[in-house]
Order: structure tokens, then sequence, then C-alpha cells
DNA sequence: CCTTATCTTGAATGTATATTCAAGATAAGG
DNA sequence: CCTTATCTTGAATATACATTCAAGATAAGG
């Protein structure tokens, strides 16, 4: 028998990084046997078609964002200075230029949503899960006091999911640091007030 | 002479709703034609390609909500009551579930940024236009002491702006119209105060 | 070292797509 | 009513794409 000489993590992170500057349908399979220097036997070996390649790639990019984001939240810290940092990161990487710019699972969902049900839903499972781990992180600021309870957790962490959205959108149009910024301040008072 | 048969304001929302729905690429010159009920070479003659008649439903999609926000804004008008109307559209749009929940220049700039440089700008044009429409009616606000002047115009403008990016996103993984106007709420009041 | 299961290679296949074009149809001007 | 410019029609073309597959390569087990 013989093993598989490619690192699947390598070639996931090619992939997404593909798919986020491309979107799901520009992206060929040309492009991606470019990426990952794999031939389309092997990445079809691997993965099936070119939804095995995508689904495999957004369940890599969930992992990669989950590690960064319970580094970042850590359970025994206050929340809010996470948050901040958080969102610089968040402007940092949008100014930046690369493909990472963009979330890999809002642009998809965009793209995507009443065309392929599989997709989606594993697009939004994901979205979902993201929301969640950010409820937890809200409920918390407000037992520990750094935010008023006036709005649930859960309202809280819808509210910034809305607004990473919007900036990570609006960035599409206009890369001015002070812009940014400016609107991640504006987010941030608006939920801690 | 003969004179073209089609209506091409009626062409253009057309293909203006097919765009919405499936995206630039996605949206296929027989789908174009089907919508249309015009032939291939009609098409051709009309809009050069399909880069064209993208180009030319953008320009249609944006005199449609010009004229829309315009009469919603009237110069005569307190601004504040105006944009919860607004908002309540947006909101309704979202949760009817037909192509034109979701806004074709933000979905659009979403999926050809980095990719068509003249698409890009047609559409930045508009989605700047439209920023500022919005800061028009904004300082007015402040100058008629409906918003506190704490902020500038355009800051709030652009604040919303990223809001309402962020709402229409949310609302393709999650209709729920409680939810929804609870974030639209939560939005009105991170401007109005 | 040989066998065998599995991986790699890349050319071949079939389908979908954007675009073209020549023939047919139709309205305006004389 | 005839001419002519322009529009309409839809089949044809060329290209791009996802996918397949058979031949070659390579590692593990005996």
């Amino acid at each position: 028998m013989r093993v598989a000489e490619f690192d699947r993590e390598y070639v996931l992170r090619q992939a997404m990084l593909a798919f986020m500057q491309c979107g799901y349908a520009k992206t060929s399979m040309q492009k991606l046997t470019q990426v990952t220097a794999l031939h389309p036997g092997s990445l079809y070996a691997a993965f099936g078609n070119k939804k095995g390649i995508f689904l495999a790639a957004i369940e890599q990019y969930q992992a990669d964002r989950n590690q960064q984001f319970t580094a970042l939240f850590c359970d025994q810290m206050p929340v809010l200075p996470s948050l901040r940092l958080y969102l610089d990161s968040i402007i940092a990487e949008c100014i930046s230029g690369d493909a990472m710019k963009v979330c890999l699972l809002t642009k998809s969902i965009s793209e995507v949503e009443g065309q392929d049900l599989q997709i989606s839903q594993a697009l939004m499972a994901n979205l979902n899960a993201y929301e969640n781990a950010l409820a937890i992180q809200f409920k918390r600021a407000i037992e520990q006091g750094e935010i008023a309870n006036t709005r649930t957790g859960e309202q809280l962490a819808r509210f910034l999911t809305m607004g990473l959205y919007g900036l990570r959108t609006y960035a599409l149009t206009n890369r001015c640091e002070h812009d940014l910024q400016q609107l991640a301040n504006d987010l941030y008072h608006a939920i801690c007030n």
C-alpha cells in the first residue's frame, strides 16, 4: 500500500485562499490544481469533487478561526479588552489587502444562498456556531459587570455579528484605516455603551 | 428602418432580478434570454455582451432605488421618522424571500471585487452616491436638532451604510422578523443617541 | 525482493457557456 | 407599394470547465 503524499491542511488552506479570492463559481478546478500543486485525479480521489473541496475548505477555515478566537477570548480574562483586540485584528485584516481580508463564510453565503442547500447549511452551521461563541462571551461580560444587562448576550452577539458582516463588506469599497477604525469604535460603543 | 420592439426598462429589471438571485457568474446568457424573452442576438445588439447587460442592470437598479429614496426622504419632512420607515421597508424586503431581498450592489461587489475593475468601479460609484445621499439627510437632521452633533453627517452615514450591509447579510441566514427588527432598532439607537 | 494495494499523473471526454452570424421579418420614408 | 435600414431569430462556433480513467509510480507487508 501507499500513503498519500500531500499535506491535507496545506492543500485545504491553499484552496481556501483561492475560494476567498475568486469565489466558489469562479475558482476553477484548474486554479485549484495550481494552488494546491495536486493533479485533478488526486483532488478527486481525496475530496470527491469541487463541492467536496469547498466543504472541506470551509471546515478548515472554521477550525483555524476557532483556534484564533478561543486563544483571544480566554475564559479567565475580562471580555471587553479582548473584544477591542479582536476588532483591531479584523481591521488589520481588512486593510492588509490579501485574500484573507474577506470572510470565507460571509462571502460564500452571499454567493451560494438559494443555489446549493448542502453548502448553505454548512455555512449557516458555522456562522451560528460563531455567533453562539460570541454570545457566551457577552453573557460572561454581563455577569462580570463589564456590560450593563439591558440586553441579553444573544442580542449583543447578534448585533456584533451583523456589525462585522457590515464592516467587512464596507471595507471592500473603502480601505481607509481611519474610517474603518471609527466604524469599529462606533460599533464597540453601540455594544458597551 | 425598424424600431426595437422590447421595453428596455422591463428587460433590465428582469435581468436585474436574475442577477440578484443567481449572482453575476451564475446568471447564464441562456437564463437571461429566458427571463427577458429576448434572443441572444437582440441582447448582444442592445448591450454588447453579458457585462454590458450587467452594467445597464446596475444603472437601472440604482435609478429605481434613487427614486424610492428621494420619495421617502423628502426635504421638507423631519429625517428620523423617514429613517424608521426606511428601516422597516428594508426588513420587509429581507423577510419577503424574493430576489429583491438582497441588494444588487452589495451582493455584486462581494462577488466581483478584484476580478473586474470596470464593474467594481461602477458598483463603488453607486454605493458612494448612496452613502452621500444618506450623509445629506443626516446633516439636515443635525441642523434641525433631531440628532446631537457629536458625530458628523458623513460619519453617521458611514455607520448606517455598514449597518445595512450587515443587516442584509445577516438576513441571509436568519429570516426571523423579531430578530431583524431588534437589530434594526439597535442600529437606529446607535445612530440617534 | 517481490507482490499488491494505493496513490499520482495528465491526457481525454462530455457538457455548459458566451458569443457570432447569416437568413428572415418588419417598420419607416419616398 | 417598394426600398432599405434595422431588428429578430436561432442554429453554429469556439472556448472553458468539471470530471473521468487508464497507465505509471511508489510505499508497506510478507
